[in-house]
DNA sequence: CGAAGTAAGTTACCACAGGTAGGTTACTTA
DNA sequence: TAAGTAACCTACCTGTGGTAACTTACTTCG
């Protein structure tokens, strides 16, 4: 694809390449994405996407700010649906092993359907490297509020430091294995998920006993 | 540290600010690393190398070829040493648990050590991600033939895809959390080590009992 | 000793990318 | 129809990776 044809369309509409600013930031912030996916940050230059716009360098630097600012939003929409994705499956099921499965699940089919995106920025890291650190950060707040819920469905207390390393590791793991799928692209997210949550699931299994056990053993003080 | 003391003066023994070729090429490469160290690839400038190497830019391109040439072999070297760490680690116990913790306490003492190239290399990449892969693939390869050399011993076959894709789950997992630690210095090695162990353990030995029974099963044909 | 050769280094430049100042053209509105 | 404004462009600046061509000190050998 390589523009959405709604929006080439209606470009089209204006005469003498005038067109309304929203409308021609929209169409700037769909090519970025697309060249950054193609280049990645560092690759994509700034000319090339005026190039594409047809427009002049200015028109994207009023629009979009900065480089910077523009591989930002373009994250940001990204990683937007992806935490909504992992938010909605993990909410979709209630007993702890099904949650986690279904929100690995939710986290590979999502990069499955964003392959080239999601390269770009598993791999490709902006120069004051803030982005991604971002959107891991955010991305592993999210699990560590997860497994805090679970953690407190269950009548557990874990330590608040505990809980977010172990987010890390997680979220580390997952991550890594996505990335490795990406040179194996034959095999299925189901595979993943299989091997992702067969290595983790048992950890966090001992790591609920032990909680329980310890309060247990307050309890009987 | 600014520079290793007898390199300094070994520089200074020369007069006219002459220095032979190997030697600076020595300290251009020290020099470098703590560059990078400080401002990333993409923040160092090799003009800035140059005025703290006191010497004109042509020089270090001559010895060292180009920007990512020198950020290769800086990165190698450190690759070299964690790689020869972790081997030695493993191999210094027997039972696949103790291999496993002590590989990943290795890790974590390393980091420890060299925590700023490792911030650097951990966030930072290489404008054609090239480098930075190579460095994460090298450590992955070893963690995976560490899991099959564990897996031969307990006389226990796995398939070589699942192999790969646990020490991709596995290194990933440790990465990660390296890099949580980075804001928790206050945090020792030896804890997250156990943590790091706690979450992957009881998934491995899940992994290695499947194994044997499932050849179990084939032996009983 | 002196000339030829070589090792170490320099100046001055190129190309290219991010970013901007200031002017121009088409449309709108009173 | 004149004033205002929204969309856009040309032409430039700065900094950075990289290089061509020249200079200076040291070595070697007749």
């Amino acid at each position: 694809m390589t523009l959405s044809t709604d929006l080439v369309a209606e470009i089209s509409d204006y005469a003498h390449g005038r067109v309304p600013r929203a409308l021609r930031e929209r169409q700037i912030l769909k090519l970025a994405e697309e060249l950054f996916a193609e280049q990645g940050f560092t690759g994509a230059s700034m000319d090339e996407l005026a190039r594409r716009a047809g427009v002049s360098k200015p028109v994207i630097y009023t629009l979009v700010g900065s480089k910077e600012q523009l591989y930002r939003r373009c994250v940001e929409g990204f990683s937007d649906e992806l935490a909504l994705r992992l938010a909605q499956a993990a909410e979709s099921e209630s007993e702890p092993a099904d949650r986690l499965r279904a929100g690995i699940a939710a986290f590979f089919t999502f990069v499955d359907e964003h392959r080239r995106v999601w390269e770009a920025l598993a791999w490709e890291v902006t120069p004051f490297a803030a982005e991604a650190a971002a959107v891991r950060r955010r991305q592993t707040e999210l699990v560590a509020a997860l497994l805090a819920a679970s953690a407190r469905r269950l009548g557990v207390e874990v330590d608040h430091l505990r809980v977010e390393a172990t987010a890390h590791l997680l979220n580390g793991a997952v991550e890594a294995l996505a990335r490795w799928w990406g040179g194996h692209e034959d095999m299925s997210a189901e595979q993943m998920t299989d091997w992702a949550v067969a290595l983790v699931l048992p950890g966090l299994d001992q790591l609920i006993d032990d909680g329980r056990s310890r309060r247990v053993a307050e309890d009987a003080k």
